[in-house]
DNA sequence: AAGTTTGTTAAAAATATATTTAACGTTCAA
DNA sequence: TTGAACGTTAAATATATTTTTAACAAACTT
């Protein structure tokens, strides 16, 4: 009877695990560290942990489990929790897949965009020196308006993604995309 | 005077590096290897390439030229160009960044549903087991019962990313978030 | 105040990734 | 059919990243 137990623990932790490998090595293609990957899709299932018990869990040095905790802060997949009576710093795991979608996407795209948008403002003010520029031939004139066209027009996808990441950020994408579609 | 067209030059190519700097910056974090970020990004302005000349332009070797425009052909932001007469192979960078937008975070997304979705269905039979199997003891069935439901819950999630793919693919997004808002 | 516990920082080691050099196979041209 | 041009593959090198071990600093306990 207690060896009947045994196998139906094993077998929830196998479920467990299928589930672990999926979504660290999803998370491994979004450039975090496989330690943080595996600790995030670890924690999924976990209430809280301490770096001790990740270092256990995971069979991996405390200070790699540290810092892959702050990764994971930064990105707001983890958070950390006050645990009163514990001297360690406890951590819990963000669980709505929504919200790590929000986070990670919004500051990547708005990133791109700002950094992108920088550097084509600054070119485009190179160019309009050019083509202003009395001295210049014909074809340069022509060449750096071609450029300056180009990057016009590849405004108009960061203002895009500015909007995108607006509308996930006040939610008003789940007006036009519902979470709970029917299947 | 030549030295004044000397001049403009230079600025043109000074404004276009800054542009090729700030895009192969964003494409390092997407997970593309510097070499083909900056290929990329400098066939960004440019007709069509070969083999030879990304060598030539970006001082770099030609093996290396030649997995960076695979790797950049896989993602579909680089596509092979047929020139009569010509024996080389020319290669032209696609330009929409909404084309490769789609593109990139379509595959992207559809995979990992994929890969979760059918982790989840797995976890889910072997926790079905579980519960229904009379030998588990109750807490062991709340347990699996728990994980379970934590399981059907996320896969809301993963339902909502394959909506927003097909309404990315289909362009029925831009509906909702249109292109050319004006500012 | 001395000794633990806890977490972080810094240097070293291990590992993985990116790039180059060298060798190869194919296709075309003479 | 020989040789050159072109592109790719494979092995070697270089470089970067990840992880660990060791040393440290802060906070708490006794």
């Amino acid at each position: 009877m207690s060896e009947q137990n045994e196998q139906s623990r094993m077998k929830i932790e196998e479920a467990k695990d299928k589930v672990i490998g999926a979504i660290a090595e999803t998370m491994d293609l979004y450039g975090v560290t496989p330690a943080a990957a595996n600790l995030y899709a670890t924690m999924y299932f976990k209430e809280q942990m301490t770096l001790d018990e990740m270092r256990t869990e995971l069979e991996m040095s405390k200070p790699s489990m540290s810092t892959s905790v702050r990764k994971l802060q930064e990105i707001e997949m983890v958070k950390k929790t006050f645990t009163r009576g514990s001297r360690k710093h406890t951590y819990i795991a963000e669980k709505n897949f929504f919200r790590s979608f929000m986070v990670f996407y919004c500051q990547m795209w708005e990133r791109e965009a700002k950094t992108n948008m920088e550097a084509i403002e600054e070119a485009q003010e190179d160019l309009i020196e050019v083509i202003k520029d009395s001295s210049s031939t014909p074809d340069i004139v022509t060449e750096a308006k071609k450029y300056y066209d180009q990057l016009e027009e590849s405004k108009v996808y960061y203002h895009w993604l500015e909007d995108l990441v607006a509308s996930i950020r006040s939610g008003k994408i789940f007006e036009f995309l519902p979470k709970d579609q029917q299947k």
